[in-house]
DNA sequence: TACAATGTTTTAAG
DNA sequence: CCTTAAAACATTGT
């Protein structure tokens, strides 16, 4: 579920639990969300410390404690993060509890396709460094884009918007969402754009990012009512621009829905 | 029943 | 070593 704006809607959600002391760690060691991870030494180290921060970089979440804990969070495909009273009852894929006097902050995940990681120490876990640019940051250039996409030129434009180490945040609704806008056909190769068309796609990663991260906490159908996003699951959904009807198939390895009238499969100049 | 679901990771191949 | 494509992962809902 969770793209760019959801994974800061959710990280949100913990917020009523700063600087509160978490009195106990509920969890279950062996599910596989915890794949790689040290169970026992979070839950020691959690206990007693104190909610300090939070940040999201893209899909990633890192939740700051007192003692030198640190708690990174990905929510796949089907992972929630909630607040609840200190007494609410585990649900059925509540996979992670920290009690507080006053909450319980909770992490579940259906599928478990998320991951949980865990650290100890006076600087920021080694996982958390050396990420690519955020896209609404200084450091997301257009030539860095540029070079991205010339990096992976033989691949498609969808494949290649979906990856993390280039455009992080950005998911399968996103990456469709920007394609449709920027006119763009998601098979087309990534190296084989006109400058044209990399500029505007690198305008559009932009604003729908920011569009996005503005309607975070509201429903999304806060999302302009011309979005694409709108139409994309509906069987026979036709194109906000033109009124075609939408095509729906397999890219990237994902499902992707364009419109065959606003992006062709091939270029006129 | 079978397939698909807003996502990575692993594996294999070029 | 690098990139790309396809399968795998676990669960639920249609």
């Amino acid at each position: 579920m969770p793209e760019l704006a959801e994974v800061e809607y959710f990280r949100k959600q913990w917020g009523r639990g700063l600087r509160q002391k978490i009195l106990s760690v509920e969890s279950h060691a062996s599910k596989k969300i915890f794949r790689g991870t040290d169970v026992v030494a979070l839950s020691k180290t959690l206990g007693g410390a104190t909610l300090l921060g939070s940040e999201a970089h893209g899909k990633q979440m890192l939740f700051r404690f007192s003692n030198g804990g640190w708690l990174g969070i990905h929510l796949g495909m089907t992972g929630k993060l909630r607040i609840e009273p200190a007494d609410a009852v585990a649900l059925k894929h509540d996979h992670l509890i920290l009690r507080q006097s006053r909450h319980s902050l909770i992490l579940s995940d259906p599928r478990q396709f998320g991951r949980v990681l865990f650290h100890r120490g006076k600087t920021e876990p080694a996982w958390w460094r050396n990420r690519p640019a955020q896209i609404l940051s200084r450091q997301f250039t257009r030539a860095r884009v540029e070079q991205f996409l010339s990096r992976h030129g033989r691949a498609p434009i969808k494949a290649v918007l979906l990856l993390q180490s280039g455009f992080p945040g950005i998911g399968n609704w996103m990456a469709d969402e920007i394609l449709w806008q920027s006119k763009i056909h998601p098979a087309r190769l990534a190296g084989k754009l006109h400058p044209r068309e990399t500029r505007k796609l690198y305008s559009k990663i932009q604003s729908v990012s920011r569009a996005a991260l503005r309607t975070v906490g509201k429903n999304d159908g806060d999302l302009p009512k011309s979005w694409l996003f709108h139409r994309r699951w509906e069987e026979g959904g036709h194109c906000p621009a033109d009124g075609s009807a939408l095509c729906r198939g397999q890219c990237g390895g994902r499902t992707t829905c364009w419109c065959p009238s606003c992006q062709k499969r091939a270029v006129h100049v």
